[in-house]
RNA sequence: GGAGGAAUACCCAAGUUUGGCUGAAGGGAUCGGUCUUGAAAACCGACAGGGGCUUAACCGCUCGCGGGGGUUCGAAUCCCUCUUCCUCCUCCA
């Protein structure tokens, strides 16, 4: 949510910034209309108000006093029936404003390549050696199989498409990535381990900028009006909801182990086999709630611990800035890891980091105080993947194969796997 | 799931029966000051956040006693509803 002082003050330039993420910007064309109407309806109503409580003072001291206070009483009366028609009218706009406010998405950073697609991304930096392979490199769900370390079919008969069951070596591997990555964050990072709810109310989803709009998104429990967390990141950000915090605690960073959970709306037909897209998948998740001041250098560091776990894991990556049409919702600007998959021949998102400055903060009231009894400001959040575990065994399977169809261990998961250098075909 | 009880400012806690100088007593913590070589103690003072209007700023006004709604001229106090927590029963990993 963006500050509706400051859309009210920079309303022309921000529709502007906002025309650059190609979003449909109609309803923003409400704004001014709607903000004047509500600041005249607060007006009206409480300089009725504050004549209501002279009054309703004075009846009182009558009334102590064995006096007649009826005909005060008779016209407060009438103030009382308008206060309430204006207050009702308020209401009204009021809510109006709210999702008006909601349905705005953040402002691109200025340092943000503007761009009309996914193309328009702008790749910054590569890392790693693209594999050379004497063979023709099989795709991950091939060489999983194969190992028997993960069963599509079982998981497409018990539940339906886009699920999976991991085995043996292949659930322990996935576990191994988890344990590694946390230990990771948490030893060399400085990120506190987090392991959150997998479900979340209807507040929380807006409070990081998933509700209102996307709700076809997400998985919903009907009962409860709960959501499945399309990543720890909308439990972990909303663990500090309507706090303020010491600024002495900034930044705070949460290293978050969670399954994910995504509806997929939208994508039926794409990346239909493998580990790619899933409707449920692990992640570990990483936030960050700093100071305003401070949110881009936290955004770059950020996205160099994401991608130290590739760079460990010796997977090739490169990082792209996202353009303007394709930052997502909620972002001021974020950077994408991309994966390199040998099969598909491509690289393929692994990670998302991404600044969304006060925006998430406004929405679920996030504050920090500077000085014991200075006026609180809304902080900046971050976060990114570090990593999505499902597309990161893909990874690894592809780039580690081998001629025989075995997959070569990492090195820096092997003490998380027993030491197992090779998983090899029975 | 059933039966009770509770929610007041950073923490504890009065006030709710009998609605009106209580927009909130008192204590603790914290911050500032006096005293002291320094500290403690004692004493004095500060201590609610947010929206709006106005102002150069201070001030003033409005909202605010878990959230939301209602009754009333007026609600922390009465009514409805939701949430959370506690006790007992039931169930359960």
């Amino acid at each position: 949510m963006l500050d509706l002082k400051f859309v009210r003050e920079n309303y022309e330039e921000i529709k502007v910034k906002l025309d650059k993420r190609g979003e449909d910007l109609t309803d923003f064309d409400k704004f001014p209309t709607l903000d004047a109407k509500r600041r005249e309806l607060i007006k009206e109503t409480e300089e009725l108000k504050a004549k209501r409580n002279e009054v309703s003072q004075d009846i009182a001291k009558k009334k102590r006093e064995k006096q007649d206070a009826d005909a005060q009483i008779k016209e407060m009366r009438e103030v009382g029936d308008k206060i309430k028609r204006i207050d009702g009218t308020l209401r009204e706009i009021e809510d109006e404003l709210k999702q008006l406010m909601l349905s705005i998405p953040n402002i691109p950073h200025e340092s943000v390549p503007v761009g009309e697609s996914e193309d328009d991304n702008i790749p910054i930096r590569h890392w790693g050696t693209v594999p050379e392979f004497s063979f023709e490199p099989k795709p991950h769900w091939d060489l999983a199989t194969d190992l028997d370390l993960i069963d599509f079919e079982a998981a497409a008969k018990v539940t339906g498409s886009r699920f999976v069951f991991y085995k043996g070596l292949g659930a322990r591997l996935e576990r191994a990535l988890i344990s590694f990555m946390l230990d990771l964050h948490q030893d060399e990072h400085g990120y506190t381990e987090m392991i959150p709810p997998y479900m979340v109310n209807r507040t929380s989803m807006i409070g990081t900028g998933q509700l209102p709009k996307f709700e076809e998104d997400a998985f919903k429990i009907r009962e409860d009006d709960y959501f499945l967390i399309p990543t720890a990141e909308v439990p972990v950000t909303n663990y500090y909801r309507d706090d303020i915090l010491d600024v002495a605690d900034l930044p705070i960073a949460y290293a978050a182990y969670s399954a994910c959970f995504r509806s997929e709306a939208g994508s039926a037909g794409r990346d239909t086999r493998g580990l790619i897209r899933q409707h449920q998948f692990n992640k570990v998740e990483l936030v960050r709630f700093v100071k305003p001041e401070d949110s881009y250098a936290e955004l770059e560091k950020l996205t160099s611990h994401a991608e130290k776990v590739l760079q460990l894991l010796n997977l090739p990556y490169r990082v792209l800035s996202m353009c303007t049409a394709d930052l997502g919702f909620t972002a001021a600007k974020k950077y994408d890891i991309e994966v390199w998959l040998p099969n598909a021949n491509m690289y393929r998102e692994i990670s998302s980091c991404s600044n969304f400055e006060a925006y998430q903060a406004r929405r679920a009231n996030i504050r920090f105080r500077r000085e014991p009894k200075a006026k609180p400001e809304y902080v900046h959040t971050l976060n990114g993947s570090g990593l999505a575990i499902g597309r990161t065994v893909a990874a690894i399977l592809e780039n580690y194969q081998q001629e025989d169809g075995s997959i070569v261990i990492p090195e820096v998961l092997r003490p998380y796997m027993r030491n197992l250098e090779k998983i090899e075909v029975k």
